[in-house]
DNA sequence: CTCCCGATAT
DNA sequence: ATATCAGGAG
């Protein structure tokens, strides 16, 4: 094992100390929800996304429905998330091909999810990895990208790139955890404005320890 | 690569 | 005022 991959191991060791059962924080009933939370996310807080999704699946509670929505009105309750034009666009042509081409189920397949509007690399691992619990590839997000930069897992800004030296570093078993690890992390103590090194139990660990 | 975009912390 | 927030399409 490389000498890297050793310090890659105890960051997830602690990371799994700290956090025994990282869940996923956009809350959802299924894939199709959490696809469309996921959606939502894109330069947002999860905390935002978490306020708009109640309203947007209580007006129209299945794939069909929404299907059946118009783009203002689905604009109108999205808004505050941002992007809200090409958000609604991509939402809705998601529910129209999930009702239209899969028979209203969301496919458990990284290829088939990636052919879905709206639907990237990141959101598709997060929809297998959370509702389906198949380790497709590690969720590499703006924070996955920030923590594994600063903790010298990589050098680099490139998701595709990051994704696939992470999933060389970190066991398989581990990736779902993993990436979900991570992201709370990097919410709560390793956040990119202010970093809170000094109650942050990986900095032994950590090369970038008060560096900006 | 650029564009999309409102809300919030600093 | 500005950086940043669970990205993806063209």
């Amino acid at each position: 094992m490389t000498k890297l991959a050793a310090r890659a191991q105890k960051i997830a060791d602690e990371l799994f100390r700290i956090y025994p059962q990282p869940e996923c924080a956009l809350t959802h009933e299924d894939a199709f929800q959490l696809a469309v939370a996921t959606i939502l996310s894109a330069q947002c807080t999860d905390e935002r996304v978490n306020i708009v999704t109640p309203v947007l699946f209580k007006k129209y509670p299945t794939p069909k429905k929404l299907a059946a929505a118009t783009q203002e009105d689905v604009e109108e309750i999205i808004k505050s998330t941002g992007f809200f034009r090409n958000k609604a666009k991509n939402i809705l042509g998601f529910a129209r091909a999930i009702v239209n081409d899969y028979g209203g189920v969301v496919p458990n397949e990284l290829d088939e999810l990636i052919k879905l509007p709206g639907i990237g690399r990141k959101t598709a691992n997060v929809v297998l990895g959370t509702a389906f619990g198949i380790a497709s590839g590690v969720v590499v997000d703006t924070h996955v990208t920030r923590l594994s930069n600063r903790m010298g897992f990589v050098d680099n800004e490139d998701a595709v790139k990051i994704e696939r030296e992470l999933m060389l570093l970190i066991p398989q078993e581990r990736w779902i955890n993993f990436s979900h690890a991570m992201i709370w992390h990097g919410r709560r103590v390793c956040n990119a404005r202010k970093p809170n090194c000094a109650e942050c139990t990986l900095a032994k660990l950590c090369p970038k320890v008060g560096v900006e």
